[in-house]
DNA sequence: GAATCAAACTAACACTTGTTAGTTTTAGTT
DNA sequence: AACTAAAACTAACAAGTGTTAGTTTGATTC
């Protein structure tokens, strides 16, 4: 019925609060106190604290799902779309630190959202695959199990939001593509 | 002044509902239903909620530390220590695979242990960078921000505890052989 | 100045939380 | 059969939970 800001910074301070210390152990109390209002205001604005919680989480879900069919459609060699998908982590995490913990970490207390946020994800996680599979038979990427290869990168990706707090003053595209070198070229000399 | 096999139960049974939900999501009733028993005889085996958290994630923070002194203090090349670091990561993982995700994800509730948690991965993460940093200095690794080689490899073996209990008929030594690779390598061709 | 309306408030609800106290059951030992 | 000790139980607690209902505030529009 209503959208407005003010429910947008409910949302993006639950989103803060929730990284400190996940959704279960934030309360609407904690949320409105970091307002300065009362918890009941809250529903002013929002229907359920697991509205808040799909908000955060599935218009970030979404924002993946998305660049991800420019990149696996457009017609790049596989390193090259393997580049995308970093700077496509780098670039969303680094504007949503919050939102991205809530995504890797609480992604398991949607409700009624759950079924279709784990549709986008599995069909993230396959676009990817095929990118590398495709890899491997251009003999562009080394003979190995692509799983192995998707859960190696994907892994790091999913972390950055830990990561990119902690390195303020970072050039984001001179990171993008040191990240990149690392996990396409290895560390080895 | 009890120590027994029940507690052990205890932690163990709440270690897998803490890597499900969470471990704010999870009641001391949920815990006791699971077991078969009510919730208030937990506190014939332990003193609190807390205290099986602590006992999770120290236990295995411990066993880090200790393994990571050895293989510091052995005198191989700096790529023969990560190597051995991987496996470190893969056979911990692969023996706790419910007790690592409480180390991941729910090291924050921790409470009076919180500091002593944070010192010892404080250590970890530096014996860590050391190895890498001497790797550079020594000509056998790429020169590239260290911070960034450490954050990539770390990331991917901390996420282990998601990726291996899905491949349950895995040979843990190829898949140690086949990460490492991946990680010191690369996947380019 | 009256009317409007978003957004705050107070008060309360039904329920769940971790935990304690005191009691009974269970099973093994004498 | 009596004793013991571990480990279960019932009952209750004080505090905290998400949420609703109804009311007041404060600024904007007529």
């Amino acid at each position: 019925m209503k959208y407005d800001s003010r429910k947008d910074e409910i949302i993006q301070t639950s989103a803060i609060l929730f990284k400190k210390k996940g959704f279960s152990a934030v309360t609407m109390r904690d949320i409105a106190k970091e307002m300065g209002i009362k918890a009941a205001s809250l529903y002013n604005h929002i229907n359920s604290k697991q509205e808040i919680l799909s908000e955060i989480i599935i218009s970030l879900a979404e924002q993946f799902t998305e660049q991800m069919k420019s990149i696996k459609m457009s017609d790049e060699s596989s390193i090259d779309k393997l580049k995308q998908i970093v700077a496509l982590h780098v670039n969303i995490t680094s504007k949503n630190q919050f939102g991205m913990a809530s995504l890797n970490n609480d992604w398991m207390h949607l409700e009624a959202q759950l079924p279709y946020y784990l549709k986008l994800r599995k069909n993230y996680e396959n676009d990817f695959r095929n990118i590398i599979e495709k890899g491997i038979k251009d003999n562009e990427l080394i003979t190995q199990n692509p799983d192995v290869m998707v859960f190696s990168m994907l892994s790091t990706l999913r972390s950055l939001y830990i990561w990119l707090p902690k390195k303020e003053d970072l050039d984001i595209e001179k990171f993008t593509t040191e990240l990149s070198l690392v996990l396409i070229n290895g560390i080895n000399k």
